[in-house]
DNA sequence: CCACGGTACTTGGCCATACATAGTACTTTT
DNA sequence: AAAAGTACTATGTATGGCCAAGTACCGTGG
């Protein structure tokens, strides 16, 4: 019972709604994702990532196709399947539900 | 995955968050606690939510004290520890900082 | 005096996810 | 061909929310 892990518990769950968010956008592979969320300082490593992605397309949320880079291996390039939109539809619901609920416990002032 | 598996993720943390917030504003028990969540509609059973206690007082961030009840058994009043109020101003700035940059992925419109 | 229902709290097991770490595979450079 | 860099994969650990069952205590009615 640290900080950090705390921290981290947070986290959970929120990093898939902002992952589904970022690939609804366009396509885009693994390391656009990381730059985009550290620059929002939502901070990830591959570790956490990779396997989140394999995740949502197994459950047939994501889908990709391969495409070549000038500079390196191919890339895997991400997009929502319908499916996928529909659950990150969801998502925008629960996670504004969550954070509504939070507020109203934390905006209430010391009795 | 579904979306309940998500959801629950999600809130991983934020209850942690959540209680000592109402613990913050004064002695409460565990059903207090209950009634407040419910009604922000934060959903918690007891299964969840006395581990959780037991957790953060073992961490040094609560103390509580027995109070006799009219009707039933006596009931624990908590209120935080100086160090879970340290804990709980740390938590307040992880929260809002977490709100803030998914905001900053959710916020930008398809490309 | 004892059985009962209600309230308050406890415990053990399950599952999913974030993370650390190490490893694979392909491409370009030298 | 060896080295360096990029992209992706695999394995094991720890944590916390949840379910479900269980314990303990109180007041009331037979």
């Amino acid at each position: 019972m640290n900080l950090e892990n705390t921290q981290v518990q947070m986290r959970k769950g929120i990093l898939e709604y902002c992952i589904l968010h970022i690939i609804s956008r366009g396509e885009v592979y693994a390391s656009d994702m990381l730059d985009e969320l550290t620059a929002a300082k939502m901070i990830v490593v591959e570790g956490t990532l990779y396997p989140l992605l394999t995740r949502l397309k197994n459950a047939g949320l994501l889908e990709y196709k391969w495409i070549e880079s000038k500079s390196g291996p191919p890339r895997k390039y991400y997009t929502l399947t319908d499916k996928g939109s529909k659950f990150l539809e969801k998502l925008t619901e629960t996670w504004d539900e969550l954070v509504h609920s939070t507020q109203m416990i934390t905006s209430k002032s010391n009795a």
